[in-house]
DNA sequence: CTTTAATCGAGACGGTACGTCGGGTCTTTCT
DNA sequence: AGAAAGACCCGACGTACCGTCTCGATTAAAG
């Protein structure tokens, strides 16, 4: 009987889906130190023995959470008209992840994930430098045709830009509305 | 008649200042759901009961923890000469905490404690508002002599800036330096 | 039908066992007041949560103990010649008894746990009334063969002839000796 | 220079007198092992630092208030008639005082802090030779007039019928009546 | 009387045990 | 052969006291 191809136990795809979706749920709920196995357990109704057979430790889990998390491709939205305009789209689109989405949900865990543990910051890093990626191109594209002064930073601006709406989630009771955007990107573009 | 003595055991006002102390560091070092009462007593030589003398749990523990760190009043650098410098200063002294001080080493813990208590998150935006004043009134005045366009909105400027010293703390491998402070403020405010 | 199984889990009966012994052990050497789960739990290697898995608190705890070490039912010599000498062997092995058995090593715990615990007092007084039945029974018969004066209350007797021997193991410095056996039966029974 | 009449501050003997009491009638309530500065304290409305101050710790109390309690001399019913009437006044008191004493209340306590404590163990031994001396004495002057067997052992006599006692106080739930104490004589003395 | 000195009540402190909860490892049983 | 169940050790929780200790506040004795 030839052994498949790398065939993975239906029954092993199913328990690990649920144990990650639960993970990302405890994540957000209870935080990176609140986190338990036995938690992500009786959330998913999985039994512990079976999370403990599929990862090493809680440390693993969570990376593995994480990944699973970005991996799931945000629904960019693709070839804007101008430049500032794929700017504003951007930024809105970035305040509102940070009022609903998974990601701001688990936000703070991902923080505090990111300081304890060396394969979170990892992660957490690399997911940031990625979606950060997109708004320094439109920006400076922007500068390139004009819209911009020539002295912007590219890259400091998107910092700044972003950085208005995270701290706004993260500093702040109140983050950032849609309606806001405009008027940030006027005082911080100039526009 | 002058009121009472109110004196207060000294034995009092040491463990007490003890115990914040090691709160503090178990909070940089662990986390809000890392942290441990035991840890907290073991790490300032002090016995358990005696924390539970003075804090009813965990959480009120935390919660003046917290207060203790934010009621150090940071050397406001005050009274400086034009606006447009008395902003790069205050920026600077952001980002110099950002890279070093006890708060920006608790300010993990802070995010995912106001996620997860409401008292801790009270604290947190409370704090963060009175620190982000000093930047807003200076951009205002800024504003005010004409330093800065008057289309600036202070408030948000504020943000945008201190949000990018945050972001790039919290989100990124790199905090901002203290020769990359000019060229955000040349970005953002336009100098 | 036939009942299940009813299989225990082996690790149960083994930690069972092994509290069992240690809670007896502390029990001879600190009393009923002074035994204490923890210390049990290090007699016996044992973790603590264990013992509160298998008993609901010290006192339950205790309570068993005692009734496993009387449910070890003591050698009886059974079957003598004539109840004369059944007397006398049965006294010589209460002697015996109160000067090196497990009994007799937890009796001032027992006797101090019958003063402030209900179960514990049942379960002594249930006991002792077992033990000193044999001896009754051997007195009556000794009535019955006229060995003994028809006046002889069996009841009194054997608690005269029993409450010697615990006298002097209770209340003076040195516990019966075999060879005082004889007299005593002599001076008592009038033999 | 003569020293004082070895004045003592009233307010120590006080003290000390309603500490002694608390502490008798703590041991009957809670038992050796049970006994607490703490609970003593409470009892006799005393700060626990005094106490301390009186006594270097638990055991010293303990002993010191044993002592107290055998050294209230017992009314002692003197010059009785014939020594069979003696002997049935020595035993009933003792009965009576299985029943109800201080020192009754006491015994289980005693009996414990002699197993564990070599100075209660010397008091004990010590105090229940003394009583037991003045049965001994009658029983030795019944066999004197001829009233008792001459080959009755008055130490073992005694012995016997105060252990018939002090086991059914100790050992049973029905410690010996007064109507109990003639016939138990009958059959231990033959009477 | 007032001064002086001791006793006293109060309670902070480092500990230890309580009984509870839950975490991660590993064994046993079931399907 | 898995997964589910759950026993095991460990450690933190918050509570209750214990025995030590340091305090001012009282109260007795001496001047």
């Amino acid at each position: 009987m030839p052994t498949g191809p790398d065939r993975v136990d239906p029954r092993i795809t199913r328990s690990r889906r649920a144990v990650l979706d639960a993970t990302l749920a405890e994540l957000a709920a209870r935080g990176y130190g609140g986190l338990t196995i036995d938690g992500v357990a009786t959330r998913c109704g999985v039994a512990r023995s079976t999370i403990y057979r599929l990862w090493p430790d809680r440390a693993a889990l969570v990376a593995d959470a994480i990944d699973a998390l970005n991996e799931q491709p945000p629904p960019l939205p693709a070839g804007d008209e101008t430049p500032r305009e794929r700017i504003a789209t951007l930024v809105r689109h970035l305040a509102d992840a940070m009022r609903s989405s998974p990601v701001a949900a688990c936000l703070p865990a991902l923080i505090d994930g990111a300081e304890r543990d060396p394969t979170v910051r990892r992660l957490h890093h690399h997911y940031n430098d990625r979606r950060r990626a997109a708004l320094v191109a439109a920006i400076a594209a922007a500068v390139e045709t004009g819209d911009l002064r020539s002295d912007v930073d590219p890259e400091l601006a998107a910092v700044a830009v972003a950085g208005a709406v995270v701290y706004r989630r993260l500093m702040t009771a109140r983050p950032l509305r849609d309606d806001e955007v405009e008027p940030l990107l006027g005082t911080v573009l100039g526009w």
